[in-house]
DNA sequence: CGGTATTTGTTCGTATGTATT
DNA sequence: AAATACATACGAACAAATACC
């Protein structure tokens, strides 16, 4: 009844390997062929005990390079407030924010009722990524009412934060009123810029912000790498 | 430069076909054999575009049978106060809860430093599953304080769940002091208790509950079939 | 910088095991 | 009990990305 197939045995060992230090972070592993030499397996078995690993984190493949031991997660508080550089720079961590894109457009009937606008309104929708390190963390979609909030998109064409450029808009502070997590997988559009394999395991959470009258400010969508961070919620 | 593998085609094309049902949730999806007899391909192509399919959670697989439309994701309000039997009650479903086995014994390092009590102090875990008209949503260890909570264990063995065997040993209320949320892979033991493939994205939630005074009164983690879970958090 | 070797990724073929129908 | 269907495992070849000299 027992039966332990051989790529999950391999898988096995080397998750132990890891877990025990004797690959660290970063490290290269044995190549394929190495490894189905000495366990005396085909090479695919080994792919499928590799595969098994990558699908839990642990491990990163890259095309021509080898197989690396996956870098530990990164910890991300998630509270009322979130700061997402306050919050990793007193984690001790280099964070930075890049601007994929901006679009002024009209709002779905889903934004306008989350936003609290008439349905039509003119909305801004920015796509923007977050690093630690360099490292990609999450890339996320804000979706802002314009009317309540003019000059926005200029302020956030010159990089601000979301944070800075509310802040430049006269919304001096704001408060999550509601977030939702989830887990799904990386699409291709998705793993590209979060630098993850299409199919990893991604945190997806939706929010709305208001503002201290509890007026919606954004209503946004973001997608964390799963296995570099993990939201903290504090009460 | 674009370049499509041919499982990645197939499974771009089954994902359409279930995104705009033609096969409906609980459908079987054509066999193997006949996928790669239909697209020309080989056999293991189709089974990698499966398995691609297999870990978003659209598919799931049983051997001998066939492989198959997943069912429809759940929605799982989180919020300070957590209670899961009352949070599905009034989202509409019939939940339910199982102790699949409790042990006492000397706490961990990191527990007692979590629950604040002396190295070595006897602690009370608790596994537990929890269900939604009768499909696992989650499975749980609960990490309690015995020293602090005596008769805890009697009121836990009768089948309470963990509010109202609290309530028995005189906890009458208590909140979520922080809640920590990561994207992870599905372990063999998991995937059967959950019902879901070894390997499938789980949200693991670790989280610790104290009583009105602050003091730790549980320390708990928690499983939830990614795919099955939405987390809502709502200040 | 360029060419070559290395390493992972894809795809085919074939055989056998195991669970379900 | 037999047929069906997914799971595991072996072998071979080539493609694509990277590393190295």
């Amino acid at each position: 009844m027992g039966y332990t197939p051989l790529w999950a045995a391999i898988a096995h060992l080397l998750r132990q390997d890891i877990a025990e230090g004797r690959y660290a972070p970063g490290d290269k592993l044995p190549t394929e062929a190495q490894m189905s030499d000495r366990h005396g397996v085909n090479r695919h078995t080994v792919r499928h005990a590799l595969a098994a690993l990558v699908q839990e984190g642990l491990v990163r493949t890259r095309r021509g390079a080898g197989a690396f031991v996956a870098a530990r997660p990164a910890d991300y508080p998630l509270g009322k407030r979130v700061r997402f550089t306050e919050n990793l720079r007193r984690a001790g961590r280099n964070p930075g924010r890049e601007v994929l894109g901006m679009e002024a457009r009209a709002a779905t009937a889903e934004e306008a009722a989350l936003l609290d606008v008439a349905q039509g309104a003119q909305i801004l929708a920015s796509h923007g990524r977050s690093f630690a390190d360099g490292q990609p963390m999450s890339v996320s979609e804000s979706i802002f009412p314009l009317e309540r909030l003019p000059g926005l998109d200029a302020a956030l064409a010159e990089g601000l934060g979301v944070t800075h450029a509310l802040k430049a808009v006269g919304i001096s502070d704001y408060t999550r009123a509601s977030t939702r997590v989830s887990a799904v997988l990386a699409t291709a559009t998705q793993a590209v810029v979060l630098q993850v394999r299409e199919g990893d395991p991604l945190l997806k959470t939706t929010s709305l912000n208001v503002d201290p009258e509890g007026v919606p400010v954004e209503f946004g969508r973001s997608w964390f790498a799963g296995d570099r961070i993990t939201l903290t919620l504090e009460d």
